[in-house]
DNA sequence: CTGTAAAACATACTTTTGTCTGTTATCATA
DNA sequence: TATGATAACAGACAAAAGTATGTTTTACAG
């Protein structure tokens, strides 16, 4: 390709790289040279490899396809979406899952669900009806934290309040009473971090299990 | 590997691929062979291959890494985040993305992006200050749609309607007027099809423009 | 129990892709 | 117009990854 002033192609090829990881496309070296109609694969690849020096690429060294982007990027992963919480120690019945969408956690993670609301007593914190609430399990419950727990077998979200070692779990619905469960009733089931409201219908990913 | 029954298997690897895939990270032939401890090359490359033959990956033949997901489930792209519309023909400039998010959307539509709210004109369609509403660029709008729209070269979040062919754009709140712009002032960007709410902060994909 | 299909294995070969060494051309600045 | 730095080129080699052929083992239906 033509000469270019310096800095000028890097930053092209940054872009290009970058998109194409974005869409899920990690390219080789020579995809990169003939995207610039280069005619040495040294060419791309000493762009590249200035790139990673300058950290605005890691690598995977030796392996095909190995340019990613820096950005501790956490992997997208997929969870359930069950209509209602489920009981006992964890276990999801396959039954209970409409499918599953796409949540960025860590692997490490435990446990993350969505769960479809239904009511309206969060409302006043901008949860409507059917929205998806997604859940994380066996996390530290903060004051003013919406959780999702569990009273007498009925699942419900709500913001948690600890007044005087007595567990308030209060609706953000004028209309809706506060509730003060004893302990012995009630299982906390996890905390809220993301809520989505699909406007045009959930597009779902894979449908339960397949058969 | 030990032997399982006919499809358990096959089963197994597709749904490998698949979270390789929509973690951006393509397969090879042989991380799907040590991935299940096969020691033939060939048992994880037939596999591949039945799941081709049943549509249900599709692949780019000869290249590495070249296994995807068909069209119609790619579930899972990446749209930029911006704290502002953009102006103009929709070149969204680099500096302005805050990051990316993975949205489900096909591959084949036009443009998306993430806007962050600001303001609390829409608090009673449950939209609050810092969600994220995800626009879809190009769309049919109808009434009551939900819509970003530029008045004046001003970004703004509101729901659509048309009376008696001036268009309105109504505030769901009580404490704000309903615009009715002039329609050279006004420019419709897209449509609201789904909103977001990170409670414990966006874990954004990539920084837009690292210096 | 038998035959067929699916699953898994073994090995070899080809193509793709990463990497290396060295050279030439252009840019930027003094 | 000299000089160092960056950009681009050339050719070759090695490793990674795709592909192909044939064999052995197990599952499942009759």
């Amino acid at each position: 390709m033509a000469y270019t002033k310096p800095g000028v192609t890097r930053n092209r090829i940054y872009q290009f790289v970058r998109e194409r990881l974005l869409d899920g496309e990690p390219p080789t070296v020579r995809e990169v040279q003939a995207a610039f109609r280069m005619r040495a694969v040294q060419s791309a690849k000493s762009h590249l490899d200035a790139l990673v020096k300058e950290g605005r690429l890691i690598k995977i060294p030796g392996k095909s396809r190995g340019y990613r982007l820096p950005a501790a990027v956490q992997p997208n992963r997929l969870a359930p979406i069950v209509g209602r919480v489920p009981a006992g120690p964890f276990n999801i019945a396959v039954e209970e899952i409409e499918g599953y969408i796409p949540v960025q956690f860590n692997a490490d993670e435990q446990t993350v669900f969505g769960l479809r609301v239904s009511g309206d007593s969060m409302i006043d914190a901008g949860i409507l009806h059917g929205d998806i609430v997604l859940v994380r399990t066996e996390t530290e419950i903060h004051q003013g934290d919406i959780v999702v727990a569990m009273i007498d077998g009925d699942a419900t979200v709500k913001e948690f309040r600890r007044v005087d070692d007595q567990v308030q779990l209060r609706p953000r619905n004028d209309n809706y009473p506060v509730l003060s469960p004893d302990s012995e009733d009630l299982t906390i089931v996890g905390k809220v971090f993301e809520i989505r409201r699909y406007l045009e219908g959930v597009s779902l990913v894979g449908e339960g299990l397949n058969g």
